[in-house]
DNA sequence: TCTGGGGTCCTAGGACCC
DNA sequence: TCTGGGGTCCTAGGACCC
């Protein structure tokens, strides 16, 4: 019984450390949208006390005295490089779920009886590190929960060959006894202040409680954890997860719109970007949200949130409906006299794209299907947006501030990096 | 001056049914 | 005058994750 969890260091700040030698050792910094906070740190970063998800305003300039290099986030180039990595683990193992940019669970089951999986693991890493330059850490524990535990030991023992392997009984106490309850993958800030006041504050503690009470008094998801805590495996490999239930887009503003006018072409970007996302998904939707607010720091100023959603009688994946549907929620949930700073649109309510579900109160022989239409609109924007619609803002996505991004290196012919 | 974006799952409570 | 009990489905919101 065992899985892996690899994880790919600060993986952000390692992809910019890949095609930039130069910084070896030194800090690295990579910001959210808009250069708003800090998304990811570099080890050096994290020890000049840089925290997650700090606004950058409030660290940038002893940062940048202390010789730090901060780069402006670029998806394209991490998307790139995370399935660079993907693909070789996919590679060594039967069953794999990428359970986010920069993690995967391995399923081992299979290899435990023909392999040492401790030396697999090394080997694994070592051509990851080879092949990508990414750097990652490796779990191996027999749940998925345990796993994050053996990838924080890597760090806490500070263990060379970034691999951690938790097998004994013994092993896997240990790890717990040194592990603050608030660092399991599952319990929150809300949870860990439930579970503290209850006395427990590590790990052990949390696993030693008897499930059934921690079902009466928490949550069937607490429950869970407990168990994987014990080794009793409750999540399983999923490697069947590409059905989503929701798409979001969503942008805060570089600066605060005001205007009605500004708003809609900018959410009709978001609705355009949603409706790509819903058909690479091979999905339709037939619930509209549009959501606009005012920034909730700026508290001297009047705040509003609105949303509104808009219900479809027939799903659709088309993006006129959508921007139709974009626009009818919008406007009435649009008061002047604020100061917005973000915007989105969720769709849900999916259904496959190849069943038909007519409304009750359209003729079903109205030719209404114009998945060709949208085939050749994705296919002429499927590198870079060639074709609009009216109602689209062309010469802005979205009021963005943004200036510190790295070239596409991998992914842009123009941009490829040159040596001399 | 300046504070991310995109997801999942669970639960309580309301609406509705017989 | 007197107003049940048991069930399903849906939704909004909370908590959590990276």
């Amino acid at each position: 019984m065992a899985l892996a969890l690899v994880d790919c260091d600060s993986f952000y700040a390692s992809c910019e450390r890949v095609f930039r030698p130069d910084l070896k050792n030194i800090p690295i910094v990579v910001l959210s949208n808009n250069d708003g906070c800090v998304i990811a740190r570099s080890a050096e970063a994290k020890k000049l006390g840089i925290g997650m998800g700090v606004p950058w305003f409030k660290v940038k300039k002893s940062f940048l005295a202390q010789g730090g290099a901060v780069f402006s986030s670029n998806f394209t180039f991490y998307g790139d490089m995370s399935s660079r990595v993907m693909n070789i683990l996919e590679g060594f193992v039967p069953r794999i779920e990428i359970y986010s940019i920069d993690e995967a669970f391995l399923d081992l089951d299979t290899l435990e009886q023909n392999y040492n999986l401790y030396d697999f693991s090394c080997h694994m890493r070592g051509l990851i590190k080879q092949w990508t330059g990414v750097p990652v850490r490796v779990g191996i524990a027999p749940t998925k929960t345990l796993t994050k535990i053996a990838i924080n030991e890597v760090k806490r023992l500070n263990i060379p060959t970034k691999v951690h392997r938790l097998s004994t009984q013994n092993e896997i106490r240990h790890a717990l006894a040194n592990t603050p309850v608030n660092e399991v993958w599952g319990v929150g800030r809300k949870l860990t202040e439930h579970l503290n006041r209850a006395k427990i504050v590590n790990a052990l503690q949390l696993a030693d409680v008897d499930p059934q009470r921690i079902k009466r008094h928490f949550s069937i998801v607490l429950e869970r954890t407990v168990r994987e805590l014990r080794g009793q495996r409750c999540l399983n490999i999923e490697d069947n997860m590409s059905a989503k239930k929701q798409i979001v887009v969503s942008r805060s503003f570089g600066t605060r719109v005001i205007n009605l006018e500004i708003l809609k072409p900018i959410v009709s970007n978001f609705a355009t970007r949603a409706s790509e996302k819903l058909r690479n998904e091979r999905q339709k939707c037939s619930q509209v949200s549009v959501f606009i607010r005012t920034s909730p720091f700026s508290d001297h100023k009047p705040q509003y949130s609105g949303h509104k959603t808009i219900e479809l009688s027939t799903p659709t994946n088309d993006t006129r409906d959508i921007l139709r549907a974009a626009k009818q929620a919008l406007i009435p949930i649009f008061k002047s006299g604020y100061d917005y700073a973000k915007a989105g649109i969720l769709l849900g309510r999916f259904s496959s794209e190849s069943s038909k579900q007519y409304s009750l109160f359209k003729d079903p022989n109205e030719p209404k299907d114009n998945a060709k239409f949208m085939e050749y609109i994705d296919c002429l924007n499927n590198h870079e947006t060639q074709i609009y619609f009216a109602s689209q803002n062309t010469t802005q996505w979205s009021p963005m501030k943004q200036n510190m991004t790295s070239p596409r290196y991998t992914t842009n012919w123009y941009e490829l990096p040159i040596t001399n």
